[in-house]
DNA sequence: CCTACCGATCGGTAGG
DNA sequence: CCTACCGATCGGTAGG
């Protein structure tokens, strides 16, 4: 049998958990209230997951995977450094829109991980920023780029993704593709020559 | 007597929990932990203010209040629509980099907020960034700016900040000016007709 | 998957 | 500003 999973109880309580550890928080979420929104008891909970770390650790790894597998597929895609940088906006900006609640999880909710998985996610965040500031500073280098400093650069790319959360809060009058093709213009904009 | 006030222990309580706030998160930190570092038992906290809540709301209006006021300044100031941008952002850079707990506070944990404040803060960010987006569709009316849409381009503008986070947790081998005219220069760019 | 329950910790109060 | 303490709630376990 290949891959092909069934969604388990317990990918039900990720699922669950993610959510409402995005709209109120890690600390504030009880195992009482996740436990009501699947539909059983807190202690019940437990047959299915070890603890309430783990949950989060489940949830933020699987997105930090997700992100590695993806910047590997970039890298090794022959395209101009512009391009690279156009497809890992775009992915992350896929994720914010599509991927709402794990993704958002992992951005604001990676700091309540305990070690040594805190340790691990730093530093896989640190690895992953600095491969993409190197193919900033390689644009700059072949001059296809301003000459930016690539810290601050990524440092812009990443965070403005941040901002789509007011848009899931919003009414929607904006259309996802006109959200992404918007977002990436302003940021492509500001880095290329003209 | 002007406005000279003198800090208050219940300033240095404000002070001491707005750190605490951005470290661990509102609900993560514990009135026995804000005490112990203030330097007295938690029930002696209650001499100086009313709830855990009370403090939140100390911290995040007063912030907002600062970036209200500023905006007034701006609109008030006869400046091209880029030059009133480049000011906001550069407020925004500056409340990030030297009042960075308070400005935190604000952003990340405004959602822990009780009722009315809650309604309260979202209505007056919400008039705040349609402020920001009505400089914006000038810019972009006047072609000033590119035919960007105004509401993604604030989204933008202001979800970048918060990327100066990393920069707090890093070794801070760039310079506090080298971080804002960067930052400055990509976003702006990225709106200008070339 | 439930009932029943544990020790720990929470925000906050009484009283001095 | 402290000691002593409150009821509520927390994450998690025992036992079936």
């Amino acid at each position: 049998m290949p891959n092909r999973r069934k969604a388990s109880k317990k990918d039900l309580i990720i699922q669950k958990a993610s959510s409402m550890f995005r709209e109120k928080g890690f600390p504030a979420t009880s195992m009482r209230d996740l436990a009501e929104s699947v539909g059983i008891e807190a202690a019940s909970l437990y047959n299915h997951i070890q603890s309430k770390s783990e949950i989060l650790q489940e949830i933020i790894f699987r997105s930090a995977n997700e992100c590695n597998v993806h910047f590997d597929h970039v890298v090794s895609s022959p395209m101009p450094v512009i391009r690279r940088i156009e497809a890992l906006i775009r992915f992350h900006v896929h994720m914010m829109l599509n991927r709402f609640d794990d993704y958002y999880v992992m951005v604001n909710e990676w700091h309540h991980l305990e070690e040594p998985y805190l340790t691990t996610f730093i530093t896989q965040r640190r690895t992953y920023v600095q491969r993409l500031e190197a193919i900033i500073q390689e644009g700059v280098r072949s001059k296809e780029l301003r000459p930016v400093m690539p810290y601050v650069a990524m440092l812009t790319i990443l965070s403005s993704v941040r901002g789509l959360e007011f848009w899931h809060r919003s009414n929607k009058r904006i259309s996802p593709a006109e959200l992404e093709d918007n977002m990436v213009n302003h940021l492509i904009y500001g880095l290329k020559k003209n």
